[in-house]
RNA sequence: UGUCGGUUAGCUCAACUGGCAGAGCACCAGACUCAGAAUCUGGCUGUUGCGGGUUCGAUUCCCGUACCGACCA
């Protein structure tokens, strides 16, 4: 009795083989003697190639006949045992069923050593073959075939045919168990190469092997006793690759790796080590309790400070440390050292931030370093268009080009090719290589939804921006941005970039935009005229226009608002506009520039401190309440209302915001603007949003 | 292939429930200056991807379509 294991039992029928994993225990005594030394001889190769190197990468099916047969529990058909290096004796029970009609693998397998193929599963009617199927089609008989993975409709299956997938496995099951040859079973696996690995840098795992008499692994294990821990890694120890699958540490010193339990029992260590800071991932929670000798966190203080509210982090955050934090705290939470299942409430990932956009344009024919006429005057160009050598000024690149970039042809020469015909670095019209080249964003104007050069718009342009590195050159240092524009300005301008999600890229000139800005902040507040840092003469303790205090209070909401939402950029964008607007004010109330202050402490928080301590506030503003607004004075007393005719702009009318339906239209129909188009029509229609706008349909 | 998101000024992004398309940067002009930088003032740039529908009115809602991105591996 060979025992597999599928999660397709309704295509039992369509078995036509078996496969065992080469290190299965059943082989010895299932090859048949004129087999056995190509299955030895199978055996070697397969125990040389890692699992990975079996499974996903495998390009090409190998596997030999065993020389034995089995038969089929449901069809009663005898079919053969092979044994292939596909099958993995560390998944499920080390042997398979073999569906080649219905599983991609299997029919790689029959296809390769032409074993029968039946279908005992028809795909919905309007079917169409996924990619993988598609690649593995092969033609019999002038027929195409693909294999079918998918659910569908029993067929070829005795009593079974018509039955749904779903139906059948649940049938098949509930019958095999009856018969005593199968039973229904979930497994669940943890795929060891997601915690664990075969180097020698990472946490090695406080595991012991217990060994036979012989120095083979019995199978048990021991952990190491807490008195024990940490394991540390063999110091002194130079690993050299020994072309083995397994882990460097198979060549530590033997008092590291072996050791005798008190009981006599021989033991050899854990060899895998945990990824790589998987080990460190649990560190946020000595955050909340960090001098604690006793415990790694008081439960309080876990209690009060955990689960942690938001997660902020890159992509590769996202699937390392955040899946090794959630993995230890599960198993802490498991234990009951925690007080909550997962360790984070929300999850967001920021965008990647690229290099400055570049453009670049391409150039066809031999890349050359002469200089732009030459190389004009090298294309051969027939006399019509050599006349723009002499015509047209010399370009800014050819000039500078040098030996570094390749020179950029005149903006005429028809070594250009437009970037529209250039696919993986060739024209796609005649399959000639091209060249990148850099181009100064001056040569280059927008055309449509594209950029063209300037002086021939025919050649099109690509602009986009590049990861940056080291190769590329396109790095930039944060410690030059804040020598030079400070570290609020740096803070600022990454949360004004865009969106916190996405990917977008670096601009150096958007760095001295919000530079500008902190200046025009600091103004507001400081006489820049004086020798120290004194209060602006327009700083005053004066009541606020009722203008003014709306603009803060607007202010207020819309910031608070795109802080709770991550929309930094935003909330910015409503600073400057305060900005703008009470710049120029004189008197500005420090009733009303005293909360802005506490508005830009979280975005540009040195500059803040400074005004704060300039409005003659002894300590921090980090111990101030956030700012609140009042909804009450958000309300514009007066507005200004759009009339339309026919929905189209026609006028503008000022008018109470409280001012109701038919007061608004009286107000409309009286603007001079309006009357005109009014005259002389009927109106079939009014549209009136109190506070809204006012539209006339009319007739006529 | 699927699911989700996106497409608005030269760039990066806004626009609450359908109701005047607008900020910053960039650009241009002017003021200030011996000159430049900085600063200030003013200004330009829009087929809201494309096609249709609903509506008095669509960037917004619906349908289709193109392209881009994220996820799934």
């Amino acid at each position: 009795m060979l025992r597999i294991y599928t999660t397709r039992p309704d295509t039992l029928f369509g078995a036509t083989f078996m496969v065992l994993a080469p290190e299965h225990p059943f082989v010895d005594r299932l090859t048949a003697s004129d087999h056995r030394a190509a299955v030895e001889d199978y055996r070697r190769q397969a125990a040389a190639k890692s699992d990975l190197d079996r499974t996903d990468l495998a390009k090409d099916k190998t596997g030999v006949f065993t020389g034995s047969f089995a038969i089929n529990p449901a069809s009663g058909e005898r079919i053969p045992v092979w044994i292939a290096d596909y099958v993995l004796i560390s998944y499920g029970t080390g042997a398979i069923m073999a569906v080649p009609a219905h599983d991609l693998r299997d029919w790689e397998f029959a296809a390769e050593y032409d074993i029968p193929i039946v279908r005992v599963v028809k795909p919905p009617a309007d079917y169409q073959p996924t990619r993988e199927e598609e690649a593995l089609a092969h033609e019999k008989r002038g027929v195409k075939e693909f294999p079918f993975a998918g659910e569908g409709t029993a067929i070829n299956s005795g009593d079974y045919s018509g039955l749904a997938t779903a139906e059948f496995k649940q049938q098949v099951s509930a019958d095999l168990a009856k018969r005593g040859t199968g039973r229904a079973s979930v497994n669940y696996r943890l795929r060891d190469w997601l915690f664990s690995r075969q180097h020698f840098w990472g946490e090695p795992f406080p595991i012991w092997h217990e060994l036979d008499a012989d120095g083979t692994p019995t199978g048990l294990m021991r952990m190491n006793s807490p008195g024990d821990l940490p394991v540390r890694l063999p110091e002194d120890f130079a690993f050299k690759p020994h072309g083995r699958p397994e882990p460097p540490l198979e060549e530590a010193p033997d008092d590291w790796l072996y050791a005798t339990a008190e009981d006599g029992t021989r033991l050899k260590r854990e060899t895998n080590t945990m990824p790589q800071w998987a080990g460190s991932c649990w560190y946020f929670l000595r955050f909340c309790d960090p001098r604690n000798d006793a415990a790694f966190v008081d439960p309080q203080k876990e209690r009060y400070w955990l689960p942690v509210d938001l997660y902020v982090g890159g992509a590769e955050h996202a699937v390392l440390h955040l899946l090794y934090s959630r993995f230890w705290h599960k198993v802490l939470y498991d234990r009951g050292h925690v007080s909550t299942a997962e360790p984070f409430r929300r999850l967001v990932n920021q965008g990647m931030i690229l290099g400055e956009a570049e453009l670049t344009g391409y150039v066809g024919g031999q890349p050359s370093p002469v200089s732009s006429q030459q190389s004009a005057a090298a294309s051969g160009s027939p006399p019509s268009q050599g006349a723009t050598a002499s015509g047209s000024p010399p370009s800014k690149g050819g000039a500078g080009g040098g030996a570094i970039a390749p020179a950029i042809p005149d903006p005429n020469s028809d070594l250009w090719v437009s970037a529209r015909y250039v696919k993986d670095d060739a024209d796609t019209r005649t399959g000639e290589p091209v060249t990148a080249v850099r181009i100064p964003a001056e040569l280059v104007v927008k055309q449509g939804d594209q950029f063209v050069l300037a002086e021939n718009p025919a050649v099109a342009v690509e602009s986009r921006a590049f990861k940056m590195s080291k190769s590329r050159g396109n790095v930039v240092n944060p410690d030059h941005v804040v020598s030079e524009y400070g570290a609020d300005s740096l803070r600022l301008y990454e949360m004004f970039m865009g969106p916190l999600e996405q990917m977008k890229p670096w601009s150096m000139s958007g760095v001295e935009g919000v530079y500008r800005f902190l200046g025009r902040v600091w103004r507001m507040f400081i006489d820049d005229r004086a020798e120290d840092i004194v209060l602006h003469a327009a700083v005053q303790d004066v009541e606020p226009a009722p203008e003014q205090l709306r603009v803060l209070h607007k202010t207020i909401k819309a910031v608070t608002e795109d802080i709770e939402k991550l929309s930094f950029n935003t909330a910015i964008s409503r600073m400057m506009e305060f900005t703008n607007e009470l710049g120029g004010h004189d008197p500005r109330p420090r009733s009303v520039l005293e909360p802005f202050v506490l508005l830009l402490s979280p975005f540009a928080p040195h500059i803040a401190e400074e005004l704060w301590r300039a409005l003659g506030h002894a300590d921090s503003l980090a111990y101030e309440p956030w700012p609140a607004y009042d909804e009450a004075l958000l309300a514009e007393s007066e507005v200004e209302i759009p009339v339309q005719v026919n929905g189209k702009l026609r006028g503008k009318i000022k008018a109470p915001a409280d001012a109701d339906a038919q007061a608004l239209e009286a107000l409309a129909a009286a603007d001079p603007a309006i009357a005109r188009q009014l005259e002389g029509k009927s109106i079939v229609k009014r549209v009136v949003v109190p506070g809204r706008l006012v539209n006339f349909v009319v007739k006529g």
